[in-house]
DNA sequence: AGCCGTCCTGTACGGCCGTACAATACGAGC
DNA sequence: GCTCGTATTGTACGGCCGTACAGGACGGCT
């Protein structure tokens, strides 16, 4: 009971990577179940057959780093800059997946309720909020924005880098933006 | 020649105005020509009369911001820090439209050659050199492409407050980013 | 050997997209 | 008044998407 069904898991893994690597690069819903399929060298039902509704692709991606950050939106910090050193490390950590879990899937309107983007747009609330506090002034809320954008573009921008230069000098960029 | 022409291009303008916030909230992708019937109270192909290819309804709202980012990319800076209030500004003239020239349109290998997200992707790649310089550290890097992220973000979130005091508080917040 | 579950393929369907085309309403101009 | 260009509609087509379903290849178990 190993051969094959290890054979299995291994090309769900597979199909787990490639599908967060074309998420990255290109957005979800700009990805096709036949993308990924050609990405690993099968057929789109292939795909659909691991992953039954192509949702589970997203949320199985999204699921660690979802955990990640419910915890990080858990703890309470001393100050902005704290929770957005925090926020830096966890965006490198999971800098596959960030571009996901800030933005992109689902729209404005049309998400349907329960799907996968209206969660992802509470994240991205959340994150604000965690950040800029209760109805901060129009200046904390354009800074606010400016640090979360800042390392989400920095953090998906620079996929080739090590992933410590990047928190590094990404920490310090994104801190400086509050205020100071 | 009067009353009938002026009702097409008046129509043609609500078209291009709601098109344009469409697309700032969902991405150009995520809004059919539907939609934005839906929008104006029209059938999707009276939208589709006044704008032949959809390209078109997406050249036709970015023309006058790449114009504007043209004569940008063509001016000598000083400095980073010159350069990037610069692009600050330009970006909340323009920033219906900044989320369309940053990212966006087209994913990354699917283009097809002359398509608009070609360009586009360009543009970004001349943004993020002029301001990081030929062949960067990967600090600087980091740092560049922060700068260029937190304005697109900061200037996307931000609609609703005035553009005065986002233009403000932005260039404040992005130069921060550059070193110091 | 024979069954069975896992993995994958081929084919087919319905839905939404952008587009093409014929038809209609209507004010403008000879 | 008839014609003409503009503006809009309705209908229809082809393409791509995600999904459903039936079938086949293949190793593990009894």
């Amino acid at each position: 009971m190993m051969t094959t069904l290890d054979q299995g898991n291994e090309t769900r893994s597979r199909i787990l990577a490639a599908a967060r690597d074309l998420f990255a690069q290109r957005g979800y819903a700009a990805v096709s179940l036949a993308d990924i399929a050609a990405a690993v060298g099968l057929t789109k039902t292939a795909v659909a057959y691991h992953f039954h509704p192509k949702d589970r692709l997203a949320a199985e991606i999204i699921a660690p780093a979802a955990d990640d950050l419910i915890a990080l939106l858990g703890r309470e910090f001393p100050d902005g800059p704290a929770f957005l050193r925090a926020f830096t490390s966890f965006a490198v950590r999971h800098r596959a997946v960030i571009r996901l879990l800030t933005e992109d899937i689902g729209g404005a309107d049309n998400a349907p309720p329960g799907s996968p983007g209206e969660a992802l747009r509470e994240f991205g609330r959340e994150l604000f909020t965690k950040l800029a506090g209760p109805d901060p002034t129009p200046e904390a809320r354009v800074r606010a924005w400016a640090a979360l954008g800042s390392v989400q573009s920095a953090v998906v921008k620079t996929m080739d880098l090590p992933a410590e230069t990047v928190e590094h000098a990404l920490a310090e960029a994104a801190v400086a933006i509050l205020h100071n």
